[in-house]
RNA sequence: GUGGCUGUAGCUCAGUCGGUAGAGUACAGGAUUGUGAUUCCUGUUGUCGCGGGUUCGAUCCCCGUCAGCCACCCCA
């Protein structure tokens, strides 16, 4: 028997309803702040993500899916959105349509880390990205969209949110300074992991959950405290607009980015009901990216949330109904059966979702069958009935059951259901 | 990439101190020749994850491997 590839999964049933519910809240709630649709390739040259992401980040040098074309030019299945919209929109040239452009993704992602709970190797992310705009106002909105999202989908009381500052290449620099001079002086409790962080990128010390490490970084200068005057007011600006919005958050200072093109606003919403996997969206600002991919100096604020967690998230709350369908015929073969089969897609032209048996079985092992999905009514035609030209129709909340014309099934049923 | 646990029927799991397996559930048929639940009867299904070793004999012991789960790491 084959199997699945390691850490990808089949998503199907109970699951795939959820889903589904996820990526229509999605569509809806982005269309309601004014964001379009982009569909993008799944497959990138590798350099995009090298240069976009960072060629030392974690996610390029060991997690990527890269491999060499036919012709020689190594792509990569993408890890994550944001590098490869910002490459389309250099691309395409967009920087020259009027006003902000804000473009939202839904799709499947790729790394190759070890498999657990709630991370997968084929992950998918939506994501949305706002290219023009580098004032505290849209980081603010954004944010919200983001609460907005989990809102709406019945989950906020799951969720926190959590924001920060990590400054901007004018300031980072001497704050890098700053830490790496406290950590030096208290190396001797570091992690072997934060030793080699150390020189690369001493923030990452932040966000080190070893204990020992932990007790240092409680009294590390924080980011916030080291931020130029531009960052100071942007940031203060972000939290009084989210103030206004009353969107609930928390300053974490320790809060850092795994990617390289972030400054200024980082922001994350996590969770404690996945287990070691906690954020769930996540996102900041990126003013220099567009720029480093080859296109004009635009800002760029975005964020990227997990399907898969959020959908995992919605399940806790078993609210999905199983049922689905209006309508079940119940028919007998030579009898009804080219009647039931007219019958249903009369219906399902009206709107009406409609299902039968094909086999034609006994009504008891029909009548179980229109129970197993959840029908609504079901329409019994037998000798009597098509003898007559007539239906039973049978609510089977009430267990009521009225006998009706065939040719009037149709509306009866959908004055029926409107008054449902 | 590192570590721990797990892998038996479609699903949940039991079991054999080493002698090639069983329950519940699900499914199919019937009791019930026109009505959903319950009940009762009958029936089907397994390369006991895969490969190798030890043994007269392995689903059980040993090694390897693959997959899953959980954690580290990383991240959405």
């Amino acid at each position: 028997m084959y199997q699945k590839v390691k850490g990808f999964r089949d998503i199907y049933g109970l699951e795939a309803r959820y889903w589904n519910k996820v990526e229509k809240v999605f569509r809806q709630t982005f269309r309601t702040f004014n964001f379009e649709e982009f569909y993008l390739p799944v497959l990138e040259k590798t350099e995009v993500f090298n240069r976009g992401i960072g060629s030392t980040t974690d996610i390029v040098e060991k997690e990527m899916f890269a491999f060499d074309d036919r012709d020689g030019t190594s792509v990569s299945l993408r890890p994550e959105g944001t590098a490869s919209l910002v490459r389309a929109y250099v691309e395409n040239k967009l920087f020259s349509t009027p006003g902000i452009s804000k473009y939202y993704y839904i799709g499947p992602m790729f790394r190759r880390e070890r498999p657990q709970k709630g991370r997968f190797r084929q992950f998918t992310q939506a994501g949305i990205e706002v290219f023009g705009s580098g004032g505290p106002s849209i980081d603010a909105d954004v944010i919200y969209l983001l609460y907005k999202l989990a809102e709406n989908l019945g989950i906020k009381d799951y969720v926190s949110m959590e924001i920060n500052s990590i400054g901007c290449p004018s300031c980072r620099p001497a704050y890098n300074e700053k830490l790496i001079e406290y950590f030096k002086a208290n190396i001797d409790h570091l992690c072997g992991d934060c030793l080699r962080r150390l020189d690369k990128n001493p923030m990452r010390i932040l966000d080190c959950k070893n204990e020992s490490c932990k007790k240092i970084t409680a009294d590390a200068p924080k980011a916030v405290d080291y931020l130029c005057d531009e960052c100071k007011d942007h940031f203060e600006g972000v939290k009084s607009y989210l103030d206004a919005l009353s969107v609930p958050y928390k300053v974490n200072p320790m809060m850092v980015r795994g990617l390289d093109y972030y400054v200024r606003t980082a922001f994350e919403m996590i969770t404690d009901k996945l287990g070691s996997q906690s954020a769930v969206g996540a996102g900041g600002r990126y003013d220099g990216l567009i720029q480093l991919l080859g296109g004009p100096d635009t800002a760029g604020i975005g964020f990227a949330v997990g399907i898969d967690r959020l959908v995992s998230l919605c399940m806790l709350n078993e609210t999905e109904k199983e049922n689905d369908l209006d309508v079940f015929i119940i028919s007998f073969k030579d009898v009804s059966d080219k009647t039931a089969l007219k019958l249903a897609n009369e219906m399902r032209s009206q709107g009406i979702s409609v299902d039968m048996d094909y086999d034609f079985r006994k009504m008891k092992k029909q009548f179980s069958l229109a129970d197993r999905y959840g029908a609504l009514f079901t329409v019994v035609i037998g000798e009597d009935e098509a003898a007559k030209n007539t239906a039973a129709v049978k609510d089977m909340q009430a267990g009521t059951q009225e006998e009706i014309e065939t040719a009037k099934v149709t509306a009866y049923i959908i004055d029926k259901l409107r008054r449902n």
